[in-house]
DNA sequence: TCTGGGGTCCTAGGACCC
DNA sequence: TCTGGGGTCCTAGGACCC
C-alpha cells in the first residue's frame, strides 16, 4: 500500500488530499510514522522527528495515528489478497506477499492479476496501491518499491540481472545502516558491485552467513517461499513518555499500566506468556532488556506486573526513565478465560477477570487501580489519548 | 520541536544435560 | 586422571523492517 496511514486519513478527511500530510506524534518526541508523496518531495521522511520535518516542511498538517483505523483496513485488504489466492504472507499492516504461480494454470497472466489487485482496492476501498512481480520474493518486493507511487512493475527473469545490478547497495532487503557502512568500506555502492566481491572478503566483514546471503541476493537467488500466517510470537507495548519518569514511583506506576494493557491484548489473542521481557531506556538513551522465563504462562495483569516488577530491581538505579516496554513470548494458548493466576488467589482472580472485561469494552482507562489514579496522568502510567481500542 | 511503536531474526555466551 | 562432543534452553544486545 502507497503511504497507507496518510491515505486511510484521507479517506476520512478529504480535505487533507491534495496537501502535504505526514501521520505522526504531535508530541515533544514525536516522530513521522507515514508521509504522503506531497511531503516526501521536501525531504519528509518516516522515522524522521516531527519536529525536523515541520522545519523541512512548515505548512505539514501532522496527523497522530489512530491505529485501530488502519487494523480494520488492513483487514479488508488482506481479505481482498486472498480472494485471489490462499497463498498470502503478509509482511506488516499493509504488505503481502502473494504466491500466484498457480493460477498460471487459469491461463491468467500475473500482470492482470497484480492489476486486478490494484483495481479492486480502489475502487472497493478507494486506496492506492503498488504491485511488484517477479519470481522471487526479494526481487518482487524491490519491483513493488520501484512501482511506487500507484502502479505495477513486472521484473522478468531474464531483465532481473540488469534490474538488481543497477540497484544501491541498500536497497536490498536487509541492508541496513550498519551494513552499509561495512560494504562502503569494501569500496561497494552498487548491488552490482557486491555481486563481484569474493565471498571470503564479504564474510570476513559482515560474517558468513550474512556474507554469503547478501551474495545469493545480488545475483538473483532467493529460494525462500511464500509462508502463509504464522501466529505472533510476540506482543508488547511501549511508550516514551514525553517527560523522563523521575523516581521509583512514577516508573512502577507507569509499569502497572503497561501490564494492564499487555494483559488486555494477550486475552485477546487467546494467549499466555511464559516469557516477560522489560525494556527501559534511560534519558541519554542507552536502552537495557531483562527477561525471564517461567515454566508456566501467564497472562493477568497482575501476575505481569509481579514479574515486570522483579525485573525492574534487576536493572539499577535511580536514572530518568525516558522509555518502558513490557512484552510477552514463548507463548502457550489459555483456554480463553479460565487462565489460573500464580497463586490460587480466587478474589483476585475474579478481579482480574471482571476489570479485564470492562476494559475490554470501554479502554483502559475506564478501570485502573487506585494507585494510577489522580497523578498528573498525562506523563505517568496513564495515557491522555488512550482512547478505548473498540467502536463501544 | 533530536531521535516512536510494533515486530522479526541473528549472534554469542552461559547453564545444563547426556 | 585438568577436560570431548552434541544438544537444548535461556538471556542480552543489536540489526533490520514497516
Amino acid at each position: 500500500m502507497d503511504s497507507f496511514f496518510v491515505e486511510v486519513e484521507r479517506l476520512d478527511r478529504p480535505e487533507l488530499r491534495g496537501r502535504p500530510v505526514a501521520v505522526g506524534g504531535v508530541g515533544r518526541r514525536g516522530v513521522i510514522a507515514s508521509a504522503s508523496y506531497e511531503a516526501r518531495a521536501v525531504g519528509v521522511r518516516s522515522a524522521q522527528p516531527t519536529g525536523i520535518a515541520m522545519r523541512l516542511c512548515p505548512n505539514l498538517v501532522v496527523v497522530p495515528p489512530a491505529h485501530n483505523r488502519y487494523g480494520e483496513m488492513s483487514v479488508r485488504v488482506f481479505d481482498i489478497f486472498r480472494s485471489v489466492t490462499p497463498l498470502v504472507e503478509g509482511l506488516s499492516l499493509d504488505e503481502a506477499f502473494l504466491d500466484v504461480s498457480g493460477l498460471r494454470r487459469h491461463l491468467v497472466s500475473p500482470v492482470e492479476i497484480g492489476e486486478l489487485v490494484r483495481k479492486t482496492i480502489k475502487s472497493v476501498l478507494g486506496l492506492p496501491a503498488s504491485v511488484g512481480i517477479a519470481s522471487t520474493k526479494f526481487v518482487a518486493k524491490l519491483a513493488s518499491e520501484a512501482a511506487k507511487p500507484d502502479g505495477l512493475k513486472l521484473v522478468r527473469a531474464e531483465s532481473q540481472q540488469e534490474f538488481l545490478h543497477a540497484l544501491p547497495v541498500e536497497a536490498l532487503w536487509g541492508v541496513g545502516p550498519a551494513t552499509l557502512a561495512g560494504l562502503q568500506k569494501l569500496g561497494i555502492v552498487s548491488v552490482g558491485d557486491l555481486a563481484l566481491v569474493p565471498e571470503a572478503t564479504l564474510s570476513r566483514t559482515l560474517g558468513p552467513n550474512q556474507g554469503s546471503h547478501l551474495l545469493a541476493l545480488a545475483a538473483g537467488i532467493d529460494p525462500r517461499p511464500v509462508t502463509p500466517e504464522s501466529g505472533a510470537k510476540s506482543i508488547s507495548v511501549e511508550e516514551t513518555y514525553s517527560r523522563d519518569l523521575i523516581g521509583r514511583d512514577l516508573i512502577e506506576a507507569a509499569l502497572l499500566a503497561h501490564s494492564q494493557q499487555l494483559a488486555m491484548r494477550l486475552r485477546r489473542a487467546g494467549l499466555g506468556a511464559r516469557t516477560v521481557s522489560l525494556k527501559v531506556r534511560f534519558a541519554d538513551f542507552t536502552t537495557v532488556t531483562r527477561a525471564r522465563t517461567m515454566p508456566h504462562a501467564i497472562s493477568q495483569s497482575r501476575d505481569l506486573y509481579r514479574v515486570a516488577l522483579d525485573l525492574l530491581s534487576q536493572v539499577a538505579g535511580d536514572d530518568p526513565v525516558r522509555l518502558l516496554g513490557l512484552g510477552g513470548s514463548s507463548f502457550e494458548e489459555t483456554a480463553s478465560s479460565g487462565q489460573m493466576s500464580i497463586d490460587s488467589d480466587d478474589a483476585w482472580h475474579r478481579l482480574g477477570e471482571a476489570v479485564a472485561q470492562v476494559q475490554e469494552r470501554f479502554g483502559v482507562k475506564s478501570v485502573a487501580p487506585a494507585r494510577l489514579l489522580g497523578r498528573d496522568s498525562a506523563d505517568a502510567g496513564v495515557r491522555e489519548d488512550d482512547r478505548p481500542d473498540d467502536e463501544s
